[in-house]
DNA sequence: GAGTGTCC
DNA sequence: GTGC
């Protein structure tokens, strides 16, 4: 058992890593991401080599991440729309500051929120979050819908994961020491959920600049 | 430039 | 699971 030092609800995963069980479930989120969707719809990206990545994309917030032949890069603009991405409601820059103060890092004001869509069958490889230009702001993530496996590793390639389930309205945080840890998500399972039905959406915090 | 994918 |  892990020491109750951060409460019944968190997992640490490593120094500047935590697990906060349950933070994230209000339904409020979901419709604000339904509202978004409706004006920057989710799509399929491709890699820079022009290979597609399975996930389903949208952005809320000033940058949006985006990726395609010319590269991975945040931008103010939707591609698909040519406007600006929607803005980032309200509470949704509360709830990512509150889990970042929950996790060690105050002061988190998110400029971009990636919002990915996961099927059954889709998987996001192991990959570092290396696109931000203030590193030393965290990375807080919103599980929702569809239960998932989580991989988290250490700052090199080759540094040993671990696995930990992710369940609706899952929050994992991660910073400082850990801002650069290598992470991905397992091939989703099929399923249902009342919040989501088929499907995990993911939100993504970040201060890209 | 690219590996959020695919091959071995 | 690994390296690219």
């Amino acid at each position: 058992m892990q020491p109750d030092l951060f409460g019944p609800r968190d997992d640490i995963l490593a120094p500047g890593a935590m697990i906060l069980r349950g933070f994230a479930a209000q339904p409020e989120i979901l419709a604000e991401v339904t509202r978004i969707a409706a004006v920057s719809p989710f799509r399929h990206m491709q890699t820079p080599g022009g290979r597609p990545i399975g996930v389903e994309m949208t952005n809320c917030g000033a940058l949006g991440w985006v990726s395609d032949r010319g590269g991975y890069r945040y931008q103010a603009q939707d591609p698909l729309t040519g406007r600006p991405w929607p803005p980032m409601p309200a509470g949704f820059v509360a709830l990512a500051g509150a889990a970042a103060a929950r996790a060690g890092f105050p002061g988190f004001r998110p400029d971009a929120c990636l919002i990915n869509r996961y099927v059954p069958g889709v998987k996001m490889g192991l990959h570092q979050d290396r696109d931000e230009a203030d590193l030393g702001a965290p990375i807080v993530s919103v599980s929702l819908g569809l239960p998932a496996t989580f991989q988290f590793g250490g700052p090199e390639r080759r540094d040993p994961v671990a696995k930990h389930g992710l369940a609706h309205g899952d929050v994992v945080v991660w910073g400082g020491p850990a801002r650069l840890n290598w992470h991905g998500i397992l091939t989703l399972k099929p399923g249902e959920h009342p919040a989501t039905g088929a499907a995990r959406i993911n939100l993504t915090f970040r201060r890209a600049r």
